[in-house]
DNA sequence: CTGAAAGCGCTAACAT
DNA sequence: ATGTTAGCGCTTTCAG
C-alpha cells in the first residue's frame, strides 16, 4: 500500500502553492508558463490523479450518471446501456451501472446510492419506474430525490418530477398488427407480461383498441400474464393450446419481448407445429435474439443508439441545468423475418 | 436543489455534538439511550443520509467493488456479474459495474476512474486482463493500481500482483471431445475467437493435445480466427466450408462461445444441412442462448454462481486484507442437448 | 498571476 | 459517555 500523491506533494516538489497545482490540473485560472511545466513535470513524474472523491465533496459535481436497470441479463437493457455510455462518454461523464436484479428492494439501495455517491443525474429503466399504477411510497422516494438529483426514465413515474423518454408503443402495437391483418391473421394474440407494467398496460390497451376499430372480437383468454423470460413465454403458449381446446386458436402470436418469444416457439415446436405455417410469431424490442433463433423473428425494435443518445444527452443537459423537454418519444420500427412470412415468400416480397 | 442536511444540523437539533450523531450512525462507540434516542429521531425526520463521499474521504473505505467487463451485451458477463452482485451486495459491498465496450482505451479510463473513486477492489473480465501476451503498458497500470487496490481477475495479467479465478479451459475442452468422440466423431473443428486470447488460446492448445493423445491428424484449417459474435462464427462457418471443398470436411464444429455458435448454425443452415445429423455443434458458455435456440446447443458451461461467489468472496476477503490464494479454478460442465444428440436419441439415451 | 486560508461533510483520536 | 479538534484532498474566494 504506498500511499498515494496529493496535491500538496505535488505543489512542494514544483514549489508552487497547492492552488496553482490545482489550477494546472482543472484549467480553471492562467498559470504562468514557467510554473505549469515545473507542474506538469511533476504530476507526470507521479502519475498523479486526483482523489474524485474530494474533488467531489468540493465541487459538489462528481460527473457521474447512474444507470439504474432492473436486469441487466436482459439483452433490451445492456443494448440501451451501451448506447447511454457511448454518448456519456463522449459528454465527459462517466456512466455507473447499477443492475436491480428485478427486486424492488435492491432498485430502492441502488437509489439511495446513487444519492449517497453524489451521482449529477439519474436514469432509470424498468422496475418500480415502470408500473403502471405508481407506488406512492415510491413516487415519494423519487420526489425527495429529484430534489437534488435530475432523473430520466424510460418509464414514469406519476407525481414526480421526472425526464421521459418512452418507447412509442402504440404505434408499435399498431405496426406489428398492420403487418400481421396484411399476412391474413384475424385472430391474434398478446402473450406474456404484467398488466401492471406500463409498457405492458399500453401494449395491451392499444391491442384492443385495434381489434375493435378492425371490428374483430376481442377475447380476454388471447390475453395472458407472464414473466419476461423464456419460461414465461413458454408457460403461456402452453396456457394458449389449453384455453383454446375446441375453440378458436390464434394463428398469431404476439410475445411481449424476445425472450418469452423464445419460449412460445419452444412450445409451438413441442406439438409439432411449424412457424410461421401453422402459428406466426411476433415480438416486442428486437434485441440479438431476434435475429439468433430460427425461423428468425419478426419483431418490433426501436433506434437503439438514438434512444440511448436521447436518455444520455437528457441527462447531461439536466445534469448541466439546461431546459430539456420534460418528454421525448422514441419511434418504434417493425423489423420482418421469417417467424412471420415463410422463407420463400421472403424472396418475393 | 434543496440543500441536503448534514451531521451539524443534525447534532444542533439533537443537542449533542457531531461526533455523538456520528456514533449513533456507525454504532462505532456507546452512546447513551437519551442522546441515541434524540439523535435518531432527528435522523429520521429528515431521513438523514450521509455523504458518501465525505465518508471515503475520512475512511479511505467506501465499500465499493468495481467490475469492469468487456462487453455487457454478452451474457456470459452479465450471467457473472449478476452472481457476483448478488454476493456483494450480501457482504455489504456495492457492485459498481462498467463496461469497457470491447474498448482498450475505455478499459483503462475506467480503471483509473475506479482509482479515483476509490473502490476498495476490483474485478477485471476480459479485455486486456485476457490476453495471452499481456501487454507491458497494461502490466505497468495494473502494478500501480493494484499497489492501492486488490485486483482480481477471470484472466491473466503477467508481471502484476493480481488474483485470479479462472475457467478450466482444459477440462472444457477434454468434455467436449470426449463427448463428441464418443458420438463417433474424428474430424473436429474448433471456430472462432483469437489465438491472442488467453482462454481462446487455452483452448487450442488442449484441443492440439488431445487430438495428438488420440492420434488423430491435426489439420490446420480446423482452426480460424473471428470476433466472439454472431457474425464471427457465421463467417467461420463460411471460410470452412470453403476451405474444405474437394477434402475431409469436420463432422462436428466447436464453436468459441454461444454467439459465434449462432452465427455457425445459420451458416450450416444456409446450406441445407441439419444440425446434428450433417454437422454437430457445440459451444462454449452456456449462456441462455443455448437454450433459446432450436436444435439446442450442446455447451460447457460453468457453476456461474459459484463462479461469481469466488470472485465476489476473493475482492471483499482482499478489500479486508484477508489472505486467499492467489489462483483459484472454476471446474467446466458439459449440457448436452440436441446440437449434437438427435432429438430422438436424447431420450434413449 | 499566485498564495493563504477557509471549507465541503465526515470520522477518529484525544481529552474530559 | 461525549465534546473538541484535527484532518481526509481538493477547490475557491480573497488578497496582494
Amino acid at each position: 500500500m504506498k500511499d498515494e500523491v496529493n496535491i500538496y506533494q505535488i505543489a512542494r516538489e514544483a514549489d508552487v502553492s497547492p492552488a496553482t497545482v490545482s489550477r494546472v490540473m482543472t484549467g480553471s485560472a492562467r498559470v504562468s508558463d514557467e510554473k505549469k511545466r515545473r507542474v506538469q513535470e511533476i504530476i507526470r513524474k507521479y502519475d498523479y490523479r486526483p482523489n474524485a472523491l474530494a474533488q467531489g465533496l468540493t465541487t459538489t459535481r462528481t460527473r457521474n450518471v447512474g444507470i439504474v436497470a432492473a436486469d441487466i441479463e436482459n439483452p433490451y437493457y445492456t443494448r440501451i446501456i451501451t448506447r447511454i455510455s457511448r454518448e456519456l462518454e463522449a459528454e465527459g461523464y462517466n456512466a455507473v451501472i447499477y443492475d436491480a436484479m428485478n427486486r424492488y428492494d435492491l432498485e430502492v439501495k441502488c437509489l439511495q446510492r446513487m444519492v449517497d455517491t453524489r451521482a449529477d443525474a439519474l436514469i432509470l429503466m424498468g422496475g418500480k419506474s415502470d408500473e403502471q399504477q405508481t407506488d406512492p411510497d415510491y413516487a415519494d422516494l423519487i420526489n425527495r430525490i429529484s430534489d437534488n438529483i435530475p432523473i430520466v426514465t424510460t418509464g414514469k413515474v406519476d407525481g414526480a418530477r421526472v425526464y421521459q423518454v418512452c418507447i412509442d408503443e402504440m404505434s408499435g402495437v399498431d405496426l406489428a398488427m398492420e403487418h400481421l391483418f396484411s399476412r391474413g391473421h384475424r385472430h391474434i394474440a398478446l402473450i406474456g407480461g404484467h398488466g401492471s407494467v406500463r409498457s405492458t398496460f399500453e401494449k395491451r390497451t392499444r391491442y384492443r383498441s385495434v381489434l375493435k376499430a378492425r371490428g374483430i372480437t376481442y377475447r380476454e383468454r388471447y390475453i395472458m400474464d407472464s414473466d419476461y423470460d423464456i419460461a414465461g413465454g413458454y408457460k403461456c403458449m402452453n396456457e394458449l393450446f389449453h384455453s383454446n381446446i375446441g375453440r378458436t386458436m390464434p394463428t398469431a402470436v404476439m410475445a411481449i419481448n424476445d425472450f418469452s418469444a423464445v419460449g412460445v416457439e419452444h412450445a409451438i415446436r413441442e406439438r409439432g407445429l411449424r412457424i410461421p405455417e401453422d402459428i406466426a410469431v411476433l415480438s416486442f424490442d428486437n434485441t440479438f435474439i431476434a435475429e439468433s433463433i430460427m425461423p428468425r423473428l419478426t419483431a418490433v425494435g426501436y433506434a437503439y443508439d438514438d434512444f440511448g443518445q436521447k436518455l444520455a444527452a437528457t441527462a447531461v443537459a439536466l445534469a448541466g441545468d439546461t431546459e430539456v423537454p420534460a418528454y421525448q418519444l422514441i419511434p418504434s420500427k417493425l423489423f420482418v423475418r421469417e417467424s412471420t412470412v415463410g422463407e420463400k415468400e421472403m424472396l418475393t416480397l
